[in-house]
RNA sequence: GGCGGCAUAGCCAAGUGGUAAGGCAGCGGUCUGCAAAACCGUUAUCCCCCGGUUCGAAUCCGGGUGCCGCCUCCA
């Protein structure tokens, strides 16, 4: 497998610090707020690239952090006159809820920064001993100075960083860039007993402190998005080599930026868009499968209309895994708990459908090993969907006991690549045995729908029978209108909410 | 000023040396009472521009244009 290190810049082999285990840190987000579409992007390919590394068979540890104490969160609780730590706790409630509906896995470990006071003063202290850090009144800084491949992340060349050049220097400070462990509090401020008095901890150490603590120095794998390269992360290595002495994580993966008409969808632009408001207009399935339509590293641009273009796609890998699901059934094959291996007399049509879909199951796989290339494997879950519908249309009628089984074995076969498949991309909802569900709508409110639709339909029905043509078109066109879908069949009925949406959304998240 | 990213059909998008995946939209056909869905066929002589290397480049090198990001908190 290839990944892209930030570290390197470059691709690189991938080999575990343990064989068959994969120790991954992602920088979760500061719990002030909900978060906005550019943040479920990077959330949403990591729980793609654990996913991943699960398929594959390998054990993995997967931490994601929530930084619950911090400048932001202070300034937002006095603003809303609640207690900071309160707020952040709603907010990471509020986190889980969007990561849900995104089907983003839940972590192995969510550690949150006001739960590691003790061992981030525990490795403040080591490094004021080895003195990477000196105390000023009663703030602790970490003093780049000491720590000589300060930079080697972010490529930055400490004689060109134009320090001060958008923020004001703290003088106090030995060098400009030198950040704080420990921030001594202000009245009215949250605050912790340490060596060094009351304060709390600067930003950057308790990803550290918590990354050291779960994966141990030396982890497979560090990731964020792009705009946590400098200084964030850069910061986060200086910390821990400084203090341990050893290399802190192996590979460092970082996300494009998910733009809003070619610039980046930020807080402070006001141009980003909230999940839960995103989740109100799409379903869920559409905004993973998005999200997922672009390599991981590309930027990507946020519109309606891109969402609906990967809506209609979406309706085309939905259509024919129903296709699929409704020929088992036909067959009688829903039962797929086992699926055998006979010896039989291949027949070709047959034989050359399963040989298709093994190799869009290594084909898969490639486009995932080559640095998650999400965007690749989406397009093997299309072939697959071609292939599938092929076959499906083009089975004769009459096909001796051998061809059945034959069949009944590509078919399951075909069904068990859209499950697997969907197990790392994540896209469709699943009951307990794995088995993708399609919800008709994710707006689907009121049980009344279905039995009002299905009446509906059998009076359509009567009409048909009756060739009263004019009738039954009124009532599906009517349907349309309503944004319900009919589609004839020969066996029967087919109906579906229209996935598409019409107008935009106006206006940002507040 | 330093560092970095992006530019592929009407739209989205993969592709880092071997002669342009996939999706949406469009067009023609099959199927259908008509549709829809599905299937078949079709849609970039060319990958921002100029030059170079090579038998061969969207892919490598040099130069240029445009857009964006980081250097302050942001996934």
């Amino acid at each position: 497998m290839k990944i892209y290190n930030t570290l390197t810049k470059e691709k690189e082999e991938f080999k575990p610090r343990e064989p068959g285990k994969v120790s991954i840190y992602v920088c979760g987000p500061t719990t002030y707020n909900f978060i906005h579409l550019g943040n479920a992007r990077s959330f949403i390919f990591f729980d793609t690239v654990r996913r991943y590394f699960r398929y594959r068979g390998y054990e993995v540890r997967y931490v994601q952090n929530f930084t619950d104490m911090d400048d932001k969160i202070i300034n937002r609780a006095w603003e809303e006159k609640e207690n900071p730590l309160f707020l952040a706790e709603k907010y990471v409630q509020a986190y889980f809820y969007d990561a849900q509906a995104l089907n983003i896995q839940k972590a192995d470990i969510h550690p949150k920064v006001s739960q590691h006071i003790p061992e981030i003063i525990d490795l403040i202290k080591v490094l004021i001993e080895k003195k990477h850090a000196y105390l000023v009144d009663q703030d602790v800084y970490f003093d780049i100075a000491t720590f000589a491949d300060y930079g080697k992340l972010s490529g930055r060349n400490l004689d060109f960083i134009q320090a001060g050049a958008r923020v004001e220097v703290d003088v106090r400070k030995k060098n400009p860039l030198d950040f704080a462990l420990w921030k001594a509090a202000k009245p009215g401020e949250p605050f912790w007993e340490s060596p060094w008095g009351l304060g709390r901890p600067g930003w950057h150490i308790e990803c550290t402190t918590m990354a050291l603590k779960y994966l141990g120095s030396g982890f497979d794998i560090h990731g964020g998005g792009n705009d946590l390269i400098f200084p964030h992360h850069e910061n986060e290595i200086a910390q821990a080599e400084a203090a341990t002495g050893q290399p802190f994580a192996h590979y460092w993966i970082h996300s494009g930026y998910l733009t809003v008409n070619q610039e980046k969808m930020s807080k402070s632009l006001g141009n980003y868009f909230l999940v839960r408001e995103i989740l109100k207009k799409f379903p869920p399935e559409t905004v993973r499968f998005f999200l997922l339509s672009t390599h991981y590293r590309s930027p990507q641009d946020f519109s309606e209309e891109n969402l609906n273009n990967a809506a209609r796609g979406l309706e085309r890998l939905k259509t024919s895994i129903i296709l699929l699901q409704e020929a088992l059934a036909r067959f009688g094959w829903s039962d797929t708990s086992q699926s055998s291996n006979h010896k039989f007399q291949t027949t070709e049509s047959e034989a050359a459908f399963l040989a298709t879909l093994n190799k869009l199951e290594s084909d898969f796989v490639v486009a995932m090993e080559d640095d998650f290339n999400t965007a690749l494997a989406l397009s093997k879950l299309f072939d697959l969907a071609r292939e599938v519908n092929t076959y499906l249309t083009q089975r004769p009628e009459t096909k001796n006991q051998q061809s059945e089984e034959l069949a009944r074995v590509a078919l399951v076969k075909a069904k068990e690549l859209f499950g697997s498949f969907n197990e790392v991309l994540g896209i469709f909802k699943t009951d307990v045995r794995g088995d993708i569900v399609l919800e008709r709508s994710f707006q689907e409110k009121d049980a009344l729908v279905e039995p009002l639709i299905n009446l509906i339909i059998r009076l359509r029905q009567e009409a048909r029978v009756k060739k009263d043509w004019v009738s039954a078109d009124k009532i599906r066109n009517s349907l349309k209108e309503l944004g319900i879908v009919l589609e004839d069949t020969p066996t029967g009925v087919r109906w579906k909410y229209k996935e598409d949406n019409g107008p935009v959304i106006s206006g940002a998240g507040s």
